[in-house]
DNA sequence: AAGATCCGTTAGTCATTACTAACATTAGTT
DNA sequence: AACTAATGTTAGTAATGACTAACGGATCTT
């Protein structure tokens, strides 16, 4: 399905991102995922599921192993969504940036 | 901070992403954005704090008023995190793509 | 100065989610 | 066929997050 709202959340989650960042350096099997991190192998395959339907990640059985890889097609239209985001601010921002006088800006 | 991790978690909610793609349009007061959500504006303010937080919105007091606009700075690690994740998550399927013969692929 | 308007904050509730522990399943091994 | 290894699944719990209702604080109007 490529949804974006299952994309983004799939990527809120911290330990979720950092199996991404782990996939994104080369396939791993979900067990040589799971080693280091501070929780469950069990934890690692429910998240290794949200990652897969959210179109992030792919696996592969091989044997007894499940070798798991990054998705391109998953985050393509992610990327797309937030490059049009991004486009609209600029525009958005630049159209604004002349009547901005001199009002108390607040930034926390 | 301009935290990727605070970006993400106030993007992963659909409410969130409608105020973001309503101020994507110009710049709106919180009674505006709150106009035909389905949530009270008590739940608006505290969406737009979060999104405050995150560094994606800013906002300037006019009178008993509240302006609200995207704040372009803070979209801007996002996109480089994705886009670094996206080449990287590239080279890899790039690398792989030779050995993975013929082996059962399971795609949800 | 009294009232009205606009907005943020707090308290409390309900739903969702991330987690662990125990069990189930499949594929190799001896 | 029994045993082990690697992984997914289920049940139950704890933590987190989104929401409403009520209140508080400014600013403008008359």
């Amino acid at each position: 399905m490529t949804n974006i709202s299952a994309a983004l959340l799939a990527l809120a989650e911290p330990t979720r991102r950092q199996l991404l960042e782990r996939l994104a350096a080369g396939p791993r099997t979900a067990g040589a995922l799971a080693e280091g991190l501070p929780v469950t192998r069990s934890a690692v395959s429910q998240h290794l599921k949200v990652l897969k339907d959210a179109g992030l990640v792919a696996d592969r059985a091989e044997g007894t192993r499940r070798i798991y890889r990054i998705d391109p097609q998953g985050l393509g239209p992610l990327r797309a969504w937030l490059d049009r985001f991004w486009s609209d601010a600029l525009a958005s921002y630049a159209a604004e940036v002349d009547r901005t006088a001199d009002s108390k800006e607040t930034r926390k």
